[in-house]
Order: C-alpha cells, then structure tokens, then sequence
DNA sequence: CCCTTGACTATCT
DNA sequence: GAGATAGCCAAGG
C-alpha cells in the first residue's frame, strides 16, 4: 500500500467524519473540501476501504438524491440514517435541517413537495 | 498500453 | 426537469 494513495484516503475520511450530523455533503464537496478538486468518483471508494465507523450516509450526489438505487436495500437503509437525523427528503432530494430561510418559507406556505 | 468500470458532475437539449 | 453527452480519474483486466 503506498504512502499516497493512504494520504488520500486519510483526507477524506477526515472531511467526511467531520460533517455534521443533519447535513449533507456531496461525492465532490467532500473531494474539493479534502484537497482534491475532480476526485468526486474516488471518494466512495475511499469510504469503503475505511475500517473505522464513518457517517458515510451524508454523502450524497450534487443533486441531493441519494447514489444508490431506489429499490435497493442500501438505499432506504441510507435514508433512514438521514431521517433520524431530521434530515427529510423532497421528490427525492435530501433536505438537511439547516436549509436556507426560503426553502423553509416556502415548505411552511405550500408544503413539502 | 488500451479498454472498461464506477456510491460522480457540469452542461446542453 | 428528465436524458444524453462529455469530462473526470484511479483501478483492474
């Protein structure tokens, strides 16, 4: 195992470990936020070669849905993680509770939908 | 070295 | 907004 590859994942086992429970960041966020700008497809792999537990569920796509699919085990059980951290989902889209003062106007006024 | 594979993204129809 | 398309980059065959 080189000494590169195991900085990088290192760095992203950092980023992801350190975000906030309710939130979400996306497969690039969390490369840009490492150090490494365009490594969004790595950040996966790099999640599952980590031994240690990581709130690898507040990764989500840059469109908030969730990367697995639909009908798979591994996706409603990454959705209820979320949920139990009050995060909710619109048509799909992760909605983490810190959303901005529109976004929770509009959910009050006309609903989640 | 070429080709395929992804828990991806930005951009254009 | 859903598809298609083209970049992206490390791994493995």
């Amino acid at each position: 195992m080189s000494e590169a590859s195991n900085r990088f994942d290192r760095a992203i086992w950092d980023t992801v470990a350190s975000i906030p429970r309710g939130q979400v960041l996306s497969y690039g966020e969390v490369a840009r936020a490492a150090g490494y700008p365009r490594h969004a497809r790595m950040v996966s792999k790099a999640m599952s070669r980590s031994e240690t537990a990581l709130p690898w569920y507040r990764v989500v796509r840059s469109d908030r849905t969730l990367a697995f699919n639909p009908d798979s085990d591994i996706y409603q059980r990454q959705k209820r993680l979320l949920e139990e951290e009050g995060v909710t989902f619109v048509k799909g889209r992760a909605v983490s509770v810190e959303s901005d003062a529109k976004t929770d106007l509009d959910t009050l006024l006309w609903g989640p939908e």
